[in-house]
DNA sequence: AAAATTATGAAACAACAATTCCATTTAAAT
DNA sequence: ATTTAAATGGAATTGTTGTTTCATAATTTT
């Protein structure tokens, strides 16, 4: 691609930007560091995550060093002081996860330079990963299940999703289709969407998706379908959402943004997932939709 | 100003000492919080990463908020201040590892295995990871380059995605309106795409999304555009596409699937990036739509 | 072995962060 | 409508942090 072989040369070391390349390149030079860096560059390694939080003065007490030992530090590597130096360690706390880590710096190696707009492109890439990355965290298996298991007993899915994540909307529609299950979009086309919501009964569910802003539609919506004892599976953002109170499993995820946009894929992941496991359950456990 | 000793809660209730408990507490109350002080609360918990490792300017800058909220909304939970509130976030950044570890394990293990349906979940995620990663390799500088200089150029985008890949559209529509750009969705409804399509000129592009099985229409209408001269922007996942012969910039998709369903989010992410980019470029450039 | 160089410790310093204070605005109660 | 209280924004303040300095100690070189 654009970089051909960047790194490897001796010459012009760059100093290292990320955790793994600043491990490397203090575990290559730790013999021939003086003493008490050395000292210095065994704690940091040892304790990566008190070098992110903590202050010079703290760290230096654990490590039994003089502060003054740390800055030198952070500076014999190229830093321009101590704070830059512990920057790596945060972002490193921020963006471990597993696997994946190794993967994302190789594409943040390969989109150095931010020149061209393919780097641009990089960035969403990264931008998406870390989203998909917290998405396992913050669903959990309770939460899932609960709403897979609505899902497999609905009789018809209703699905609710304006504006922004319309796209997730129109996708489950697609995947139910194929996935033979009974469901309907509420597209509001002709502003009919009272119309179209008005044959949920209790034993259908209503799968509504909203972000912030909210869109006034869904949230009335999914207030009335409550009203009539529709079960609700929400996917949303935010603890805050107008009908959080109201739902019967909430599925909270956290979509990290790029300028002003926020990207959808880890909701489209979600929303995938769920549509598979609804319908495998419903498939395997027999679940046939209640008819009243 | 609220209490300086935490004497007004209802009973004995401590401040919160780790992070669930706080957001528990913080969701419980946050109805009757002052607005300023709401909207904090909300940063907080969505984003709390953020609030464990940056300064309370960069934070009350993120959040759109006075500094002193922050501080205020530290006491007002019976924290001495901003610091001690900061420290619940960090400790929560500390302990998040392990059991995402044992996670990720879990889902690595039970990849066959539909026991636990959050694991199902996980591999989902994998999936989609996989695909954002190759990405960056499919797509080469010159073409993304292309295409973002057409789609900068183009009086109106003629945006043309369906079935499968209509969310994709869709999501494109949402934001080339958000930014501003002209364009038009040809979602075919009423079987009238022909009469959508029928405006476009050859100061136009149509930006075309299709993969296989290649919807027939989508095919059709690509045929008549580059016909009358439509310069063609295409998004396809094989160099076999019926539409390669005739796309003047073409970029290649190839997305993993799971189980028989293709996932979307490489192909999301792409078309954010081209349409962030393209009205960049435009902007910057002052590229403005050539009209004949 | 003496000189020069480098490393180290301790304290002084400058920069910055969190906090407090107060005037002003907004909301509530009379 | 008037008064009272609460909430808010912005600047001043205080405390802490990271950094620099310099004298001393330890190495290395001649």
């Amino acid at each position: 691609m654009t970089t051909p072989n960047p790194s490897q040369g001796t010459l012009a070391d760059s100093i290292p930007r990320t955790f793994e390349a600043l491990r490397n390149h203090v575990i290559e030079r730790h013999g021939m560091l003086p003493k008490r860096l050395a000292q210095v560059a065994k704690f940091a390694l040892d304790h990566p995550d008190e070098m992110a939080l903590n202050t010079v003065a703290e760290l230096s007490a654990a490590a039994g060093v003089q502060p003054s030992a740390l800055v030198r530090f952070a500076q014999s590597l190229g830093y321009s002081g101590f704070s830059e130096l512990q920057g790596v360690f945060r972002s490193r706390l921020r963006d471990r996860w597993p696997d994946y880590q190794e993967r994302l710096t190789k594409i943040q190696n390969e989109t150095g330079g931010d020149a061209d707009s393919s780097s641009v492109l990089g960035r969403f890439v990264e931008t998406s990963m870390r989203s998909l990355a917290r998405l396992p965290e913050s669903i959990s298996g309770e939460a899932f299940d609960a709403a897979v298991s609505l899902l497999a007993r609905a009789r018809t899915i209703y699905i609710l999703g304006q504006r922004r994540v319309f796209p997730v909307a129109a996708y489950l529609s697609y995947m139910f289709g194929k996935l033979e299950m009974q469901h309907v979009l509420l597209d509001n086309f002709g502003s009919m969407i009272d119309i179209q919501a008005g044959s949920m009964r209790a034993n259908d569910v209503l799968l509504v998706i909203t972000f912030t802003p909210y869109t006034p539609v869904t949230v009335e919506i999914a207030n009335q379908a409550a009203a009539r004892g529709v079960p609700l599976v929400a996917i949303t953002d935010s603890v805050f959402s107008p009908i959080a109170s109201l739902t019967g499993a909430r599925l909270e995820v956290v979509e990290s943004d790029l300028g002003s946009f926020r990207c959808l894929t880890a909701t489209l992941t979600l929303a995938m997932g769920l549509a598979v496991v609804s319908a495998e359950r419903r498939r395997t456990v027999g679940e046939s939709p209640s008819n009243s």
